[in-house]
DNA sequence: CGATATTGGTTGTCATGACAACCAATGCGC
DNA sequence: GCGCATTGGTTGTCATGACAACCAATATCG
C-alpha cells in the first residue's frame, strides 16, 4: 500500500522542484549556446563527448548511448554538424557496417569559443547558488538517482568526464 | 577571472550528473504516462495545474506561465486536450479577449486513473533512492537553483501545490 | 471620443525528435 | 559456404514545439 501512496509533504516539495528544474535547465542551456555559437545543447554535448574520446573519435552507436540519443536522432544531428564542418564521418575499417564520427579542428575551435560563456552561465544560474557542502550533496543525490534511471551508467560515467574534460581542455590551449 | 574558470572536480561531477538527470527524467515520465493514459508529461502537468486551480479553471496566460509554456504551445495542447474532452475552453465574461480553460470530469477521471502509476514510477525511480535527509537536501538545493532559474517563482510555488494536490485529491475520492 | 498602443489568443510555417521501414554487412548454424 | 537472424546506420513519415504574423478586445492619451 505504501508504494502508490501520495507523497509526503517533503517528498512532494522536492519532487515538484526537481521537475521544475529539469524543465527550465534545458531552456537555459539552449538559449545560451544558440546565442553564442548557434548550437543546441544536444549538439554541444555530442561534440563534447567526441572531444573527450580517444582520437576524438567514436562509433555512432557508442556516441548515441553516451548522449542518451536514439540512433536516428544522432544520425540526423551528425549530418547537420557535418554540413557545418564541425564533425566528420568515415567508415570503420574493422567493421564495414560501422561508422566513426570524429570532431574536426573547426569543431574543437567552436567548443573553445563556447566554453567561457557556457561555464559562466552554469555558474551564475546553478553552481553559485550552492555552497560547497550543497554541491557535494547534489553530486551524491544525483548519483543515487542515476543508479535508478541509468543502471548501466551510459550517461553518468562518460558524459561526466566528457563535459568536464572538454571544458577544461578548451580553456587551456 | 574566476567566473569563467573551469569547474572544480566536485562541481563538474555534480553538474554533469544533474544534466544527465534532467535528460533522463522527462523520458521516464513521458514513457509511463503515455503508456498508462496516453498523455505526455506536459499535458499531465496542464491538467494537474487546472485540477488544483480554483473552480478547476485558469486563464490561458496564467496557465502558460505556471507550466513554463509559451502561449502558442499551450494553445495547441489545449486544442488537443479539448478534442479528447479532457478540458474545455470558454470566453472570460469580464475580459472578452481572455479565454478560460477548465478541466472536465473526464479530465479529472484521467488524472485519478494516472495517479497510482505516476506515483509508483516517481517513487521507484527517484524518491526511493534517497533517504529522508537527502530528500530534504534535494528540496533545499532545488529551491536555491529555482531562485536563479525562475526568480518570479512562476513554476515553483503553484506547480508544486498543483502536482501534490492533484495526486492527493485523486487518491482520495 | 477617436487614434494608437498593448494585451490575450489563435493560426500559420518551419525546424527538430520519435518511430518504422529499409539497406548493408556480419555472424552463426548446419 | 549457404540461409537466416542480428547488428549498424540511414532515410522516410508523422507528431510536437518555437517563432512570427495575425486578429480581436481593451486601455491610454490627446
Amino acid at each position: 500500500m505504501t508504494s502508490t501512496q501520495p507523497f509526503s509533504s517533503a517528498e512532494a516539495t522536492a519532487w515538484a522542484r526537481l521537475v521544475a528544474v529539469s524543465e527550465l535547465l534545458p531552456t537555459m542551456l539552449d538559449a545560451q549556446l544558440l546565442r553564442d555559437v548557434e548550437l543546441t545543447h544536444f549538439e554541444y554535448l555530442v561534440l563534447s563527448v567526441l572531444a573527450a574520446s580517444p582520437e576524438q573519435t567514436s562509433r555512432m552507436t557508442r556516441l548515441a548511448s553516451q548522449t542518451n540519443a536514439t540512433l536516428p536522432r544522432l544520425s540526423h544531428v551528425a549530418r547537420r554538424l557535418e554540413q557545418k564542418r564541425l564533425l566528420e564521418r568515415f567508415p570503420c575499417p574493422q567493421d564495414k557496417r560501422a561508422t566513426n564520427a570524429r570532431i574536426t579542428p573547426d569543431g574543437l575551435a567552436v567548443l573553445e569559443q563556447a566554453a567561457p560563456g557556457h561555464v559562466a552561465t552554469v555558474r551564475s544560474n546553478v553552481l553559485d547558488a550552492l555552497d560547497p557542502a550543497e554541491v557535494e550533496q547534489l553530486a551524491a543525490i544525483t548519483a543515487s538517482i542515476l543508479a535508478r534511471l541509468d543502471p548501466e551508467g551510459r550517461l553518468s560515467a562518460t558524459q561526466c568526464d566528457a563535459a568536464t574534460t572538454s571544458v577544461e581542455a578548451s580553456a587551456r590551449p
